[in-house]
Order: C-alpha cells, then sequence, then structure tokens
DNA sequence: CGCCGAAGTGGCACGTCGTGCCAGTATCGC
DNA sequence: GCGATACTGGCACGACGTGCCACTTCGGCG
C-alpha cells in the first residue's frame, strides 16, 4: 500500500511540479488566466517551455495540483477505511480531518486552495479547471464508494453518493473563497460536513428488502 | 416576457448555430474531438472557419447549446413557477417536465445531448465541455433559486440546492448515457426526479427559528 | 576508471488555435 | 432607391501544444 523510495529524482520531479504550479498561480490570480503565456510560467518556475509541457498538458492545468491536494487527499482516508464502517459516517469523518488544519503546510494549502478559487470567480479559464478536477475527483470517488458499499449497493445509488460527496466539498470551498475574509481555519470543515449530511440524508444506497 | 420579433435574421443565426453544432457533434463522436480541426467543421456547417469563431469561442464550444438545452428549459421554467409554490416541489415538477419528451424534437434532442455524453466517456475533451456546461448552469440557477426561496432563506443553502439539482439533472443523464440501450423515453425524468428528491431531502433552506 | 543505457531537459520546427483587422454583401429604416 | 447597420469571408499574426533530436546527468557493470 505504501510507496516506498521517494528517489531523488522523483523527489526533484515533485519540487519542480509545485514550483511550476505555484509560479502559475502567483502569476494566475495577478493578471488572469489567458493574459499568462506558457513562456512566463516557465521563466518564473526555472524551466524550459519545452519542460512546462513535459509536466502539464495544458497551460491552465498547471495550477491543478494546488486544487486537487484536498480531494485526493480525501480518497487516500477513504480507501484506507475500515470496511465495517457505515459508508456515510465514514465520508463525514475522513472530510473532516482533510478539511482541518494540523500543521503550518496544510494551512497553507488550504490558502492556495482559496486564493485559486477567489481568482477564478471572474475567470472562465480557470473555472474550467476547477469544474474538471471536480469532475475527475468524482469519477474516481464512485470506484472508492462502489468498493466501500459493497456488491450489493444499486449502482445509481453509489453515483448519487459519489456525487453528492463531491459537490460537498466544492460547494464548502467555493463558500470559503465568497467570503470576504477567510479567518476561520475550522469553516471548511464546518461547512462540508453540514453539506455532506444534508445531501445524503436522503440516499438509499441498497434496494429495498421484498 | 416573451421575447416577439424573431426576426429573419435572428432565426437564421439559431439555425446557422444548430446546424454547426451538429456538424460538430458528428464528428467529434466519430472520430474524437482532437482529431477533428476547426477548419473541418466550418466547412461541414457551410461557414467560412473565422465565422465559426464568431459563432463560438473555442472549437469544443460547438457542442455546448445540444448539451445546454435541457438546463435551459428547465430555467425558464422554473422561473416562471408561481411564487407561493413549495421550491422544492417545483423543482421536482419541472425537472420532469423538461425530461419528459413530448414531441419528436423533444426526442431527438434527448438523443443527441445522449449521444454527446456517450463519446464523451472516453474523449477528455468532450468531457471537458460538459463539466463547464453544467458549472455555468449552477451559477445561473442559484440566482433563480434565490429569487424562488426568497430573501430569508440561507445563502449557504441556497448554494446548496442549485448545486443539488444541478447534479441530479447531470447524474440522471450520465446514467442514462452509461446504460448500453437507451429504449424508454420516461427514463431520464424518473432517475432526475429520484436524485433530486433524495439529495435534497435533507437541506435546510431557512435558519432554524430561536 | 571508462563505457553505456536510461531518464530528464532544452531547442527547434511545425500544425493548429483563436483573434484583430479590413473588405464585401445582405437586411432594415428614411 | 440609399445610407446605416450587421453579418460574413479572407488574411495575417501571436500563442498553444507536440514530435523530434541533441545534450546532460545518474547509476550499474565489466
Amino acid at each position: 500500500m505504501e510507496s516506498r523510495a521517494p528517489s531523488l529524482t522523483e523527489r526533484r520531479k515533485a519540487a519542480t511540479q509545485l514550483e511550476i504550479a505555484k509560479a502559475a498561480a502567483r502569476l494566475f490570480a495577478d493578471r488572469g488566466a489567458d493574459a499568462v503565456t506558457a513562456e512566463e510560467i516557465a521563466k518564473q518556475a526555472g524551466v524550459a517551455v519545452r519542460t512546462f509541457y513535459r509536466y502539464f498538458r495544458t497551460k491552465e492545468d498547471a495550477v491543478a495540483p494546488l486544487l486537487t491536494v484536498g480531494a485526493g487527499h480525501w480518497r487516500a482516508l477513504l480507501a484506507a477505511a475500515e470496511p465495517q464502517e457505515e459508508l456515510l459516517d465514514a465520508l463525514e469523518r475522513t472530510i473532516v480531518e482533510v478539511l482541518t488544519p494540523r500543521s503550518d503546510a496544510d494551512l497553507e494549502s488550504l490558502r492556495w486552495t482559496l486564493g485559486l478559487l477567489r481568482a477564478s470567480a471572474d475567470d472562465p479559464a480557470l473555472q474550467f479547471v476547477w469544474f474538471r478536477v471536480n469532475g475527475e475527483s468524482e469519477a474516481q470517488l464512485r470506484d472508492i464508494v462502489a468498493t466501500l458499499a459493497g456488491p450489493d449497493a444499486e449502482p445509481y445509488a453509489v453515483r448519487l453518493v459519489a456525487a453528492a460527496a463531491t459537490v460537498a466539498l466544492r460547494v464548502a470551498l467555493e463558500a470559503c473563497a465568497a467570503e470576504e475574509s477567510f479567518s476561520d481555519p475550522g469553516a471548511p470543515a464546518a461547512l462540508a460536513s453540514r453539506a455532506l449530511r444534508e445531501l445524503t440524508a436522503g440516499v438509499e444506497l441498497y434496494p429495498a428488502r421484498a
């Protein structure tokens, strides 16, 4: 399960990717995404344009790592959940865990995400990245939910739960970003928890017994 | 409320737009979106490349009209709802109304949408358009929901309802598209209705009285 | 120690995208 | 009929994203 050996080169690559992502986020938030060229991002990050495109498929994708970190962490926690735990309980427990900052790194990560969301409010190109990230996140979550719910669960109900969970995280973060001042570090967790509870309250995972 | 005078030129423009959209949908479903150039779409639709880009901002956007038609109709019905009708009832009533085909044109429109969704399963570029369309739809739905719910409704609850409603429509259509054979014309309405009911069952629109 | 294959990087050229600009043509009001 | 307005087409251009090759770095092996 654990991936040993984050070998030297691999850490370098991860660092470079993060460097590019942050450079892109700064420039995008500053001027808007279309006003920034790939060449500028590459220069800011200290790499060649050609290398930039080896790390990211498109110019906009460069900020994706800063937006996916939360959802990725969530999926990892969920995949490690005990099988006997009730699915909806596991979802709520883990989302609170993910959104509650435990270190300065967590808090900084959250700030990057919210900063990008704020910038995307009036920038279609950034909104698209956010949509895309959430869409992919939901697709991956669907598989995990299907596993946790077991083979008896209705496929359509699994779809609904995965969609509801993804939406809960998304709306909570968007609401935080929309607030003028994001002061309370507990706000994301509280909002997401509420959203998840209210959106999944009526979902019937298993077909009614005859 | 009603827009009089669908003047000659306006109808021509609408027809041209639809023509381009269908040409693009055919080509995309056939070969995948990246394997099609804007020039080909324009030629198929009988317009110049430059004109194509006057109708659509990007190559992928060309199919958006075929994907937004349902959500647009839904918003129109909602905006015309009686103020005294319960919000969640109005949502469910109108979504069934939208998804129940009443004419051959309705059915054909539904088929175009589902066909595109099927094609987008293994085409990131098309998925992207679908995400984008739903994102914009949710933003517009939020305003309508806010109006219908009145000033006493909690803003965060309005967000949740708009998101839940958009997701209900999206997941229902995706589920239909995922089925091998889409035979039952009533399936989309039934699935969407169920999704909407289950996802909004737990939402508290108004703050608890003291 | 030198050789060598693997992997990451940079540079270059190329096809495509999307837009600004100007000219040609059709619709609407006087 | 006649300008005013709006849609269309052609051209050129900067930017995007990729295929290809050359260069460097790192690790294993005789």
